[in-house]
DNA sequence: ACATTATAAATA
DNA sequence: ATTTATAATGTG
């Protein structure tokens, strides 16, 4: 550029020389460069550039994209007192990151502690070569039916027709047509004025009939979901910045564009794909609630099964909430049987439940829990597992070494010979083999058909699914649980529930729960037939009764109050830290140190394997009240690691 | 003397 | 992150 292009920013020149000044953030994350860069708006795009527009900048010796976070009038970064760039162009005509945005960037920033660069990232379409498309007309809201069958329907209703803000709890009946429900809420978000509608789903790879039913009843949805494709995406992410009514995608629309956010809505709430897995680490459910908090929109969390998190939200009053009555609850549920586990993988009791549903030409799916899970130790005496003394996470057994291990805090002992907690010297370890059971199956059932469902299976497209479809009895590991994917049946079987609720994660029960409730759904109401048979050798543990009696509320208070107890979420947020290199040592325990200087407490170091690589890895986890507060401080010791050691922090684990 | 490689500095 | 200047190391 040229001086007679420019004016130094202090010294506007007045008149038709002088030209705007904008902050700029540039697209570029590194720590170094975590500030924001002021520019000149030349005449030409003074009507394109506005707050949280997309442009393409000179920086350094490269042409870049950034984007547009305030008046040049410094925000806390001083400019130089040299002359300034300009801006080079802006390729959308609408900003993508409009305030309260910049805001809500900023602080998923600074939570999970990442350059704001990977934050503003975020909210680019794919493609920026964009076909502009028209925002169409207001969409007719659907008559709403189903959320007025639910105790509190009614007042989330009245508050999404006002306007109003807040947090919501759906606890979603089973067999609900959640498309249809969903619809409905948009619908009255939508409704009045020009407000908007976000709708966030989990695994939105493979499809998702939630979206496909909402794109039915509002035509112009605009998807935003990986299944899209590049330019389809970018065009439904352009509209919504443009002020469409309705949005819909994976876990990313939480950061869609959306200027009049009425209600952000995050589907089966309880799925851990709202984590995001790579950098930036963030929680979607976290940033959909910050998000509608800005913006002044109702968030809803959709579940049959809510976490802990929204559970305790909703006792304390923080939540709102929309639950089923007991009378529909108990409708929706099937005859539950459980059946201790015996040596067998099908129990005699299973086996003959089996043969009668084929014998009455029905079909049956079983649920086999994935392979591969850390093989826990407990007594089959007392029906406790083995738990570490420190921590209380439970211990996983090292066949080899007969030694056990803490995964959590480290410890490491010998395995002990008698159960610490009654003194008999009966253990079981769990992680029977799985494959054995489709040759079993076979034997015991020769003229049924057996499918088994994989994550290979998966991949392969509908001919294969429809023929896997086809079949007497259906075999599911974890994934293969999506409901699309799944085949009617009548009687469902869950063959290692111990497996499930005995896993060395402090979340274990709560995830055998949303799995146990997901196979109860599958099986269906007992009305139509619906059986549900689980093996098991804690037939009173609580994530099994809540299942028997369909009462939510069973589980909520017995897990909180073991959560309460370990100091886990709910009642505290966790950070885990990792550290490799030389100096990783040194970079942990100022870690530690700095989050027990803040009341936080510390578990660890442990090492932890790093799969593929060689490198060791050490990580520590950090139970604090408030993990936002320690991550900002946490931040320095990322950014001053010396060359060759790499700290990583991920704030809200899963 | 000159090529190759590690290191630091700057980006408006 | 990426580029560019600068220092350090290597080669015939």
């Amino acid at each position: 550029m040229t001086s007679g292009d420019s004016v130094p920013r202090d010294h506007p020149a007045d008149g038709a020389e002088s030209l705007r000044v904008v902050s700029v953030i540039p697209l570029v994350s590194a720590w170094r460069i975590d500030k924001t860069f002021d520019y000149l708006v030349p005449e030409e795009l003074a009507s394109e550039v506005a707050l949280g527009s997309l442009v393409r900048i000179p920086f350094g010796h490269r042409r870049i994209r950034g984007i547009v976070v305030g008046d040049g009038d410094g925000d806390g970064d001083a400019a130089p007192s040299g002359e300034l760039e300009q801006i080079l162009s802006a390729p959308l005509r609408h900003p993508i990151a409009p305030p309260p945005m910049d805001e809500l960037l900023r602080w998923l920033a600074d939570r999970y502690v990442v350059p704001r660069a990977a934050a503003f990232a975020k909210v680019v379409p794919p493609r920026v070569r964009v076909r502009e498309a028209d925002v169409s007309e207001r969409p007719a809201a659907p008559e709403a039916r189903r959320i007025l069958r639910y105790s509190g329907g009614r007042d989330l209703m009245e508050a999404l027709a006002r306007g109003k803000a807040g947090a919501w709890s759906v606890r979603v009946l089973p067999g609900e047509d959640r498309g249809a429900l969903i619809a409905e809420l948009v619908g009255a978000a939508v409704g009045p004025g020009n407000g908007s509608a976000l709708v966030a789903v989990p695994e939105v790879r493979y499809g998702n009939a939630v979206l496909d039913r909402l794109e039915a009843v509002f035509p112009s949805l605009a998807r935003v979901d990986t299944a899209q494709g590049d330019a389809a995406r970018a065009r439904g992410w352009m509209a919504l910045a443009a002020g469409a009514a309705v949005g819909g995608g994976g876990r990313a629309s939480v950061l869609a564009p959306a200027p009049a956010l009425r209600a952000i809505v995050l589907d089966e709430e309880h799925h851990g794909t709202f984590k995001e897995d790579r950098t930036p680490r963030y929680d979607a459910r976290r940033v959909a609630l910050e998000r509608a908090r800005k913006q002044g929109a109702i968030c809803i969390f959709l579940s049959a099964t809510p976490t802990m998190e929204t559970s305790l939200a909703v006792r304390q009053g923080r939540f709102g909430a929309a639950l089923p009555t007991r009378e529909l609850s108990r409708a929706a549920r099937p005859i539950v049987n459980t059946h201790p586990q015996s040596n067998e993988v099908l129990s005699p009791e299973l086996h003959h439940a089996i043969r009668d549903a084929l014998r009455a030409g029905q079909r049956v799916g079983l649920l086999v829990p994935r392979r591969g899970y850390a093989s826990a130790i407990w007594c089959a005496t007392c029906k406790r597992s083995l738990r570490c003394p420190r921590c209380e996470a439970g211990l996983v057994f090292d066949q080899g070494r007969r030694s056990v291990r803490c995964p959590r805090c480290g410890l490491t002992a010998t395995a002990p010979d008698v159960c610490p907690n009654c003194g008999a010297h009966d253990f079981r370890l769990l992680g029977a083999g799985s494959e054995r059971l489709q040759e079993q199956l076979g034997k015991a059932f020769p003229r049924a058909r057996v499918a088994r469902m994989d994550p290979d299976v998966l991949s392969e497209d509908d001919p294969e699914a429809a023929r896997v479809m086809e079949c007497d009895i259906y075999v599911t590991t974890w994934i293969g649980t999506k409901e699309a994917l799944r085949p009617p049946v009548d009687l469902v079987g869950v063959l290692d529930v111990d497996m499930l609720i005995r896993r060395p994660d402090f979340r274990a029960a709560e995830t055998a729960y949303q799995a146990l409730a997901e196979m109860s759904e599958w099986a269906g109401p007992a009305s139509s037939g619906g059986r549900l048979v689980l093996q098991c050798s804690d037939p009173g543990h609580h994530a099994v009764q809540a299942i028997v009696r369909a009462d939510h509320d069973y589980f909520v208070e017995r897990e909180l109050e073991t959560r309460s107890e370990l100091g886990y979420p709910p009642f505290a947020e966790l950070l885990k830290v990792t550290a490799t290199g030389p100096a990783m040592d040194e970079s942990l325990s100022a870690a530690s140190e700095l989050a027990r200087s803040m009341g936080a407490r510390v578990l660890g170091p442990i090492s932890v394997k790093d799969r593929g690589a060689s490198d060791e890895r050490r990580q520590i986890l950090v139970k604090a009240d408030d993990a936002g507060a320690v991550a900002l401080k946490l931040r320095d010791i990322l950014i001053g690691a010396p060359r060759g050691t790499r700290v990583s922090v991920d704030v809200d684990p899963r």
